[in-house]
DNA sequence: GTCTATAAGGGGATAGAC
DNA sequence: GTCTATCCCCTTATAGAC
């Protein structure tokens, strides 16, 4: 009798896996200790992740979507008004700042752990923060200033110093701190 | 006879060293590796640096040995003006971002690649962050504003961004960016 | 005495085989 | 799941060159 695959094995996995390589980075993570917390068999991780790299990028794939979705959600709320999407966005950057297990952000820190590296996971990594980058030129654009390129760069600054903030000495008020600040740039 | 040990060796080293552990990275970069590229012996780098660990805190001291020089320089050429040494501060800062070698802040780079290790590199670089970040607190509360501290949360926020500004997509005028900002914050 | 070169120990990594 | 192959890591020890 063949067993049917489990479903949401390869979720599970993932999960378990995105946790380890965001809370104790990817390099210091191996292969191990991941089959060892996901309590599965190594054939089976090798089975939906053929390699470390393959098991990376789906780890940043999927930190993108969940960031891409919670990012809609916040530009939705915010409606047509460019300013207010601006200070949406940093409040989602800050909400995610404020949380216990906030470890900067995914993409920058593989970056930094890998930073010569052009494989699938640098190009989602550096995809990301171009695209989120334009993101905020868009509609710092849209806001129609006459020194649009100077604020975008301003914003850019305090969302990159935001998401910086892991050490900072009271990590909940730097995160108000940097919403109130954009708040004031826009308005 | 007796040959004389060469002077020098060790900073020869850990100039060596340092270049490769900031380039790319601490975790990536082996004893061999290190001991390739400064062109000696085995023996001799461990002599100098009984562990990889040695290597690494005194690759950090140095940098911030260097950095403490530099800003000291810095401050000095602001004379009394917490102001004019907030500016000069952020400047210092700038100029290094606008380096070609630039890659980040070698202490938060360290601290996102051993994000749990606790050992004499770790003490170094979270040391360096609050000495840092006292000093830019202490700058501000000089100023005699009303808002001492949202005024240093923001200051920091750009700091930590102008730190972070190695992909924006102009880096040297992120850097001109960031010191205007400070200097209208300040003004 | 000082340094280089080489080998080897002990561990852990990825990955494949069964 | 276990077992193995292969590799690279840090580190120590040994042997030889100047």
């Amino acid at each position: 009798m063949a067993r049917i695959a489990a479903p949401g094995t390869r979720e599970r996995i993932l999960a378990t896996a995105a946790r380890l390589f965001y809370t104790e980075g990817v390099r210091a993570v191996g292969m191990a200790q991941v089959i060892d917390a996901a309590g599965c068999g190594k054939n089976l991780l090798y089975g939906h992740f053929p390699s470390k790299s393959d098991l990376v990028a789906a780890y940043l794939e999927q930190a993108r979507s969940g960031r891409d979705a919670d990012a809609r959600r916040a530009l939705g709320a915010a409606g047509d008004d460019p300013g207010a999407a601006l200070v949406a966005l940093t409040a989602e950057i800050a909400g995610r700042v404020r949380r216990r297990a906030f470890r900067g952000c995914a993409f920058r820190n593989y970056l930094t752990e890998f930073p010569a590296d052009d494989d699938a996971p640098a190009r989602i990594a550096r995809r990301y923060l171009k695209d989120t980058r334009a993101q905020v030129d868009d509609l710092t654009a849209r806001l129609g200033r006459a020194d649009t390129c100077e604020l975008a760069d301003r914003i850019w600054l305090i969302i990159e110093g935001l998401y910086a903030s892991t050490g900072a000495p009271n990590v909940s008020r730097a995160a108000t701190v940097a919403v109130r600040f954009v708040e004031e740039l826009v308005n």
